[in-house]
DNA sequence: TAGATTGTTAATCGATTAACAATC
DNA sequence: TAGATTGTTAATCGATTAACAATC
């Protein structure tokens, strides 16, 4: 049996990476009026070089203009389309905390078009309290919202040790895409695509970073 | 002049964000009372090769054991130790919105050697009012409270707008590193770190990849 | 036109993987 | 001892940067 590449469809995930800073930026300067943007100025903008810039550009189909850079609102369309910031993502929430219910009412997320159609926990304490718009249900009601609603994306916002069962039932119930804000590794079957935005880590990167200065 | 290398001090950052995540398997680990863990299972665990992670457990100081793999208990001090994790770390959130309070009362990061000695917003309506353990601040008195408490770490939870703000006192104030958990790119002098984990990029990492199954 | 900035190729750099001797 | 797993060197792979022709 040949060996199978890990993942060699699209872009490798570092460009992407860069490619949501960018949008985050160009809609910036959307706003501010700002017609036109260079290699150059997005590049000093992260740190990068502009060479870099334009190679991460060179991936989505899209071009600048030799003397005057990147039309800022056309370049804003493609990435957002490239990311899929231009469609409604039906999400839902499990775990109905302080951190869940937070997101559950982030007004920027649903500005940014992910619509939060369900929150989830399994204390019946939390069960069928109404968190700003949402209700909290139980996490065996899942299924049915996921499917009744179309959800794509689910978020995970509950304690470490109930990160896996989350998963599950996420998995279960249907989601293509998780985005786990807990504090554990969760494993879930090839077909669906996981982003870890532990804060925790990321709280590790920074102290070892403030470590060695 | 000489051309300034960007950061060549200790570990590659991807080294270092491997690190956080092999530290939660071994916490977990170890309270589970496993005794060993080889580089097999570490890698298998996060999707690697055990190559890449004996290179990475050979940039901090400690040796596994032939034939048995890697002690769980002592493998847990030394990466700690190495993050930082071993230590407190006064830290002050900026924003008193969903998401700032969440973060504040998130008895997760405290038990984790975080400790919240301040919670600030700029809005007259949310000073002084009592979340969980902590009185809402005005960000003028950020300065008093870092330097009273020797706080080292600033977290941004606060709208787009307001991100440059917020990472400008924090800066004034004092803090070493800033957790940016908000929409925005934030510019800061070259002497203190940054880490974004803004979660509308990690969604929109996840939207791709759903998208490009 | 002249000059600035793109798009792209080639060179460099760094990170991952393979391989294997050392060793418990 | 024999076998498994480490630590480390060398090979491969991929990502970043430099360079420059094309072009508006």
């Amino acid at each position: 049996m040949p060996r199978r590449k890990q993942i060699t469809n699209g872009m490798p995930s570092t460009v992407v990476r860069r490619l949501t800073g960018y949008l985050a930026l160009v809609q910036d300067l959307c706003l501010r009026g700002e017609e036109w943007v260079s290699s150059m100025e997005l590049a000093e903008h992260f740190g990068l070089t502009s060479s870099t810039v334009r190679q991460d550009l060179s991936h989505i189909d899209f071009s600048g203009i030799s003397k005057k850079g990147y039309e800022v609102a056309k370049l804003c369309d493609v990435l957002r389309r490239v990311l899929g910031a231009d469609k409604e993502w039906k999400s839902v929430v499990v775990g109905a905390g302080n951190l869940g219910t937070a997101i559950a009412n982030h007004g920027d997320l649903e500005r940014r078009g992910f619509l939060i159609c369900g929150l989830f926990d399994i204390d019946e304490k939390r069960i069928g309290k109404q968190e700003g718009r949402l209700k909290v249900s139980h996490i065996r009601d899942m299924e049915h919202v996921v499917k009744e609603n179309g959800v794509e994306i689910g978020i995970i916002a509950v304690p470490a040790k109930a990160a896996q069962q989350a998963a599950d039932s996420l998995v279960k119930a249907g989601v293509s895409g998780i985005l786990n804000l807990s504090v554990s590794h969760i494993s879930v079957p090839s077909d669906v695509r996981v982003i870890s935005a532990r804060m925790v880590s990321s709280l590790l990167e920074l102290t070892h970073a403030v470590m060695s200065r």
